[in-house]
DNA sequence: CACCCGATTATCT
DNA sequence: GATAATCGGGTGT
């Protein structure tokens, strides 16, 4: 069976849609040619220049210039001394930035879902994610990538206000689902 | 160059 | 539930 990348167009959309639809994608991350799997399970959507929770919407700095940059490409960056968060990368015409960050996925051993980590700072530190793979291009074959996963019922995903941000918190843009 | 603080988490009460 | 831990980037002197 050949699988089936998620293609660079995919996140050239609006990154709420895109946030949306990455639940039941699933994440592939090799280490050490380990290969460890997991679907997206919470997401968060992040825009630039109407959203003042975004990183980047007091303009561009060398910590965030990967949110500027290709869609499809990873912007991780490190938070409270201990933490790496990871977003992928997506935006339409209308903004200069934006990414969606994935908040949790569920591990699957042999096919099947069998852990499931919480947290952006467990979900990076599960797959050995650092700033080494800051700006790490997603829609190609590699050590970390993403590829089309499970259906979702439209149904089981859940809206909410994102976590952690002190403004534009009536936006609900954290989505989850439970599988 | 000093000061402030964050898209978090572990640990304590 | 409340709070300390922890550190690089952003902001202003």
């Amino acid at each position: 069976m050949k699988e089936i990348i998620v293609p660079r167009n995919f996140y050239a959309r609006d990154a709420v849609q895109v946030a949306r639809e990455l639940l039941g994608k699933v994440i592939v991350r090799v280490v050490d040619g380990r290969e460890q799997r997991g679907i997206i399970v919470e997401t968060e959507a992040y825009r630039s220049t109407d959203d003042p929770a975004c990183h980047a919407f007091r303009g561009k700095t060398a910590r965030n210039s990967s949110l500027f940059g290709p869609v499809g490409h990873t912007y991780i960056y490190f938070i409270y001394g201990n933490h790496y968060c990871m977003n992928i990368v997506a935006k339409d015409e209308s903004t200069p930035a934006g990414g969606v960050l994935i908040r949790a996925i569920h591990l699957l051993k042999d096919g099947k879902p069998a852990l499931r980590i919480d947290g952006p700072g467990r979900f990076t530190r599960s797959l050995h994610i650092t700033n080494n793979e800051n700006s790490h291009d997603v829609t190609k074959f590699g050590p970390l990538f993403v590829t089309e996963g499970i259906l979702l019922d439209p149904g089981a995903i859940v809206c909410t206000p994102r976590i952690g941000i002190s403004c534009a918190k009536e936006r609900l843009w954290r989505f989850y689902t439970t599988l």
